[in-house]
DNA sequence: CAAATATACTTAACACTGTTAAGTTTCCAA
DNA sequence: TTGGAAACTTAACAGTGTTAAGTATATTTG
């Protein structure tokens, strides 16, 4: 039924241009500027024609979402060329920090609101968050070669990486909602958050000289 | 002039009752409940005349963020009868996890909504984030005994406590924005919280058999 | 004491938001 | 050509923060 097939080509092509004009919105202006009537326009078709091929606003903003950790995932590109697990632990922490900062919109709808969360949850209540699922199955791969090296202290891998993640999350969340322009100078923030987490990773590091 | 003295009292007391209101919808459904127009509601006044007494609703916000402040001090009330400062450091931690926990909301007002850190910018922009200053002031104090007693490495203080800091807050932020829901077991989740911290701060502790 | 002013408060509106029920147009198949 | 399904729109609901303009109520001044 060539017809049929058509008619579901031009279903996705729409969804794309959906999908698009929340991008360029989102792009833009932040999440904030995200809104259903400002889409309509853009694709020029009424607000209402947008329910027709997304459930809800929550939907939308978990595609771009997705787009996030596709986008994430560009900054990881060499990490897997460094062998040394302990240098790739401290550049994927390098890297998710520089991502954060360097696209806040697309952190918060990723690590941040509640929204995206929401869609899934809507989608069917035991599925699972594949993305964060994946990103995080990396970091806990490098942390176990990291234990399994004798690089750093053994330990529960999922503990380790989840407060690993939290670190740098911490940083980035508390960064980018503002939460250090008072307290430290502008222009040193990446610097001590590099800092910071320099130190953090040479504490873990089981040296020649210990033990 | 007994007066103007008086009518001073009565313009602090509507104050008081917008903030009462304000505090009541937020306890009872979260700061997405807290409006204008339903604090206007419970206080029995027209929504404008709120505008007579705050700027706007982050000033609202701002206000309920401080109150957050005075409850996680509470929190932390017996932290300084422990001496030893890196079990208080590990206790510092553990309460500020409890907390953000068991109080999500104030927890989002206090160091994720962006709400009360523009208040505090329309404020003053050279102004100061006293309660967070001062909250990580202690944080300070107490690491900064750490080095100097050689219980951990020595190292920018600042930078460190800016890392433990964002760890923990990591940690909380994460899980009260679903992002741990779906990786991690909701029953074994705060156990897991507190492995990662223990086994981070275990990793600092410069031990007798280390060096 | 009456008029003018200052204070306190409200009404009505603006410009938005997500979402939905109901109605219309378009297109395809019988 | 007609019936029905699919695609799309209009209009509305219920809410949001915020403000300009108007109205009472006190207080101060002539």
């Amino acid at each position: 039924m060539g017809i049929t097939e058509r008619k579901e080509k031009q279903k996705l092509e729409i969804r794309k241009m959906i999908l698009d004009a929340s991008m360029k919105l989102f792009m833009e202006q932040g999440f904030e500027n995200v809104s259903i009537r400002k889409i309509a326009d853009l694709i020029e078709y009424s607000p209402t024609t947008v329910y027709l091929y997304f459930k809800d606003k929550n939907e939308i903003l978990f595609n771009l979402h997705e787009m996030g950790f596709q986008k994430m995932a560009e900054y990881n590109a060499d990490l897997w060329t460094i062998k040394n697990p302990l240098v790739r632990l401290a550049k994927m922490g390098e890297y998710y920090i520089r991502f954060g900062l360097e696209n806040p919109a697309f952190y918060e709808l990723m690590f941040i609101l509640k929204a995206p969360m929401e869609a899934l949850e809507a989608l069917d209540a035991n599925c699972e968050w594949k993305s964060g699922d994946l990103a995080l199955g990396k970091l806990k791969e490098t942390i176990k070669e990291c234990m399994d090296k004798g690089l750093i202290e053994k330990g529960d891998v999922d503990a380790v990486a989840m407060s690993i993640w939290s670190m740098v999350h911490g940083m980035v969340a508390l960064a980018i909602r503002d939460r250090f322009d008072k307290l430290v100078p502008k222009d040193q923030m990446v610097a001590m958050m590099q800092r910071g987490l320099t130190w953090q990773l040479n504490s873990l590091e089981i040296s020649d000289n210990k033990t």
